[in-house]
DNA sequence: TATTAAACCGCATAAAACTGCAATTAATGT
DNA sequence: ACATTAATTGCAGTTTTATGCGGTTTAATA
């Protein structure tokens, strides 16, 4: 691998996750310590980045919001959110749910668009309360640990009683075959509510995880309504579910 | 994690709470109580923020004046926030309202403490979800983007087929004579809910609020079953509610 | 004033950064 | 094609930095 490469991939990586180790990216590029260090300093240098002890942080840092800070593949779940943002219009009544690409979508929403927002997620909440122009309705349940999201029967059966334009669901794992699964069983269960609950779902999944399944299933693939990825609808990732009946974004 | 990280994420807990304890900070950050305290001397050093005995305050905190500093009055609802924990046991399942008392609350809550916490509001629910003992309950609704909690029909109904031990809600105002009153109606409908649906209503009340009302009604004083300021129980102020039948704590 | 909690100080340890050097690889000239 | 030179990389040893801990001093509080 090229010395040039190599800074490339240390730079896009601190540009995705706003920080890195310098541990972890010797692992990952299969380099010794020294080398990352070596790159690293050249691109302090470069003013590309600023590094630190222990690895690197990028430049806008400390003015972004540590909220920002944690979002894995944070490029790639902008891209996707302002595609979907596209699909949005003036008084739709749409279903958001949890997970990063989810609130991505929710912080991305512009401020005069004039939305009813139903969601499960207490930080899809929080972010779309800020909106001057979104009614923003939370499904009651008891809020998981992890992802801080309202689950259960009760969440359930108020997803029962509602019909929203539109539904734009994460998943933990899609794949053309074996459709959309998951790691967790409440999981699966809250967004097979929500499939039911919309005339339209909206699949937005970071490539990372297309051709990839688990244990837990939530709905074949030809469910979905639109797939919304970051790449373009032409790249050979795709190619797999080119021949369904889905929209590819 | 990173300084760099460590440093970000007090600066960020400072901006939000305008005040912060080293203790705690050691405690969720996870590291030593000498660590936090060199680094907020650091930030200190850099102009970020005001460091003080036993933690550290916002720069803009102490430039404001005294009438915005009172709004948080920090100190105050942290006592009062103690004392209502000192109600709580293990198994307890409780009602926690909106509003930055009660969010202190949620936040005093200790580790150990097995609780079921309902609530309405997504500040306290997401401060709850991070507490490991405790399963979060939030009630559906719509969320109001001043205060940030449901409200609406449908979270009336949801209280309306729960009861708790205890709710702790706070208020607008408080008077002897006028009982709790409101400048919000919709506020005053989900005051009345949250109170029918529990055994036993604790009113969580800074000073300040004592002897004021306003335009809507959520109960009469005697509908709650204890009171909770942030004065001793023999303070003057307190002689009005003396001879009713509220316990004051 | 006594008591408690926080701040401070110095030290020990572990991790990271630096240094010089040898080995390897790439680039260049003949 | 081959030799020479320059650049790059990994490694061992050293220096620096970050962090936690125990003991002491200082500040807050009752």
């Amino acid at each position: 691998m090229l010395k040039e490469e190599r800074q490339q991939t240390i730079l896009n990586e601190v540009e995705l996750h706003n920080r890195i180790l310098l541990t972890d990216i010797a692992e990952t590029l299969d380099v010794s310590i020294d080398t990352v260090r070596r790159d690293v300093k050249e691109l302090d240098a470069d003013k590309k980045l600023k590094k630190v002890h222990g690895g690197a942080i990028s430049l806008g840092f400390t003015t972004n919001n540590i909220r920002n800070a944690h979002i894995y593949a944070l490029e790639e779940k902008t891209a996707i959110a302002k595609k979907a943002i596209g699909m949005l219009r003036n008084g739709s009544v749409v279903f958001i749910d949890g997970g990063t690409t989810c609130l991505e979508l929710a912080r991305l929403i512009p401020e005069h668009l004039q939305l009813t927002c139903f969601t499960i997620s207490l930080q899809v909440a929080m972010e779309l309360s800020n909106k001057p122009n979104v009614t923003t309705i939370i499904i009651g349940g008891q809020i998981t640990k992890e992802s801080q999201i309202a689950i259960g029967a009760n969440a359930i059966h108020a997803l029962s009683e509602i019909k929203v334009d539109y539904s734009f669901i994460g998943t933990g794992y899609v794949d053309a075959v074996y459709g959309l699964t998951e790691f967790d069983w409440d999981i699966v269960q809250m967004k097979k509510a929500v499939i039911k609950a919309s005339k339209k779902t909206v699949l937005l999944s970071i490539s990372e995880k297309l051709n990839s399944q688990h244990r837990y299933k939530t709905c074949d693939i030809n469910t979905i309504n639109t797939m919304i990825t970051e790449l373009d609808p032409e790249n050979v990732l795709l190619r797999p579910f080119k021949n369904l009946d889905i929209k590819i974004v």
